[in-house]
DNA sequence: CATAGTCTTGACCATATGGTCAGAAAAAGA
DNA sequence: TCTTTTTCTGACCATATGGTCAAGACTATG
């Protein structure tokens, strides 16, 4: 009868078929973006047919608002988990490989993430406006304040944090791109891009002696 | 008669209203990636009707083609003018200055680029395993050479170079999410992300002694 | 100004695509 | 087993979109 406009979940059948329509419109819109992905792609993709899939969601946008809603979520955390610490260097540090480990097992997720925001966010503008700028300015109030504590090295908190997420998750958005420049040798991208990112940030986040800036 | 298959040039006229195509096909791309554009949008943008844009053009795929290709050139040039130096560490922050500028002056460019490569390089895979995996290379070398003769601190080169043109492309790529959380304050966000990322890259790339790591 | 060549467009076509619907098939209850 | 509810599908519809074409409008030039 009534139930959730674009999510089914009382049957052991409805919860079945949402998450591998789901899973698999993540892997289609991922891959297309929004307006070049087809429901007939997403019903192949998932082994059902168009009506099927229409049976379970209420239109193709509708699919795509689940994902975006669930992937803010799963992007929002690592962030949030940014906390107080005694060594705000290896914290910073623990945050970007965090980030970068999500790049590694969600590139799904973080390329939904990239062609939304490509495209002018025109579905979680408002997201970006709201939560994300709230806990970004948290954690940069935070930063700030080891900072002005002496902690880190000085530097603006909003860019430290961009610096963070692009190189991140370049290697997932990109990572076509950084196959094909690593060639044969890119197989331990992941690993050889967490010793160097760990370095970058590390070295820009120790503090220092006066004279070295 | 027999003529350029996707390029005019000739008469006056031609020029004139090619340079309007493919002005207003990388606005429209560049926004809604190629399968989410359309040739009446172009058209609309152009001024032109649809017909008009065919006359010139000769199809949808023509046109990415055609912007694609003078992409690569402009997105290649910058690195081909890392060069020799007595200081290397300027001269690389030399190359991150221009990147940033080019994000600031050319975001309609970089988003093409990323929503292509996002999708997985259809149409350019084999330029970024040739010409560009071949120019990387070379400056690549370049750069190991510094690090050998201890004029910047050791580091993998192929990473710098991700990390350079990520944390860079972000300001043109991501512009949404960054003006998002930068609110009322990101009016001079490349200013601030030209100081900022200035001493990210030269924190990182400036030798230190050796008990620092 | 007449003519050849260039440019432009309204009308049209074929296909792709989002979405609907009536009814069949399968599960779940009674 | 019989009934009810849920799940599924082939056939279908309306619209959007890439692309064509014949004919008209314009431009340069002899």
């Amino acid at each position: 009868m009534a139930r959730a406009a674009s999510t089914k979940g009382n049957t052991r059948i409805q919860r079945q078929k949402t998450k591998q329509i789901l899973d698999a419109a993540l892997e289609v819109f991922s891959t297309y973006g929004f307006r070049g992905s087809t429901i007939d792609q997403i019903a192949a993709q998932a082994g059902l047919s168009k009506p099927n899939i229409l049976y379970y969601f209420d239109g193709k946008e509708a699919i795509h608002g689940v994902l975006l809603d669930r992937l803010l979520h799963t992007w929002l955390e690592p962030l949030e988990h940014l906390g107080e610490s005694d060594n705000p260097v290896d914290e910073i540090c623990a945050y970007v490989t965090r980030k970068l480990e999500m790049s590694r097992d969600y590139p799904r997720e973080s390329r939904l993430f990239a062609n939304e925001i490509l495209q002018g966010a025109p579905n979680i503008l408002a997201d970006l406006q709201g939560p994300l700028k709230s806990l970004t300015d948290e954690k940069c109030r935070l930063i700030q304040s080891w900072i002005d504590e002496g902690k880190i090295a000085p530097l603006d908190p909003h860019h430290l944090i961009f610096s963070i997420w692009s190189t991140t998750q370049h290697y997932a958005d990109f990572d076509v791109q950084v196959q094909a420049v690593l060639g044969e040798s890119g197989a331990d991208r992941f690993a050889t891009a967490q010793t160097h990112l760990d370095r970058l940030f590390r070295s820009m986040l120790t503090p220092r002696a006066d004279h070295d800036i």
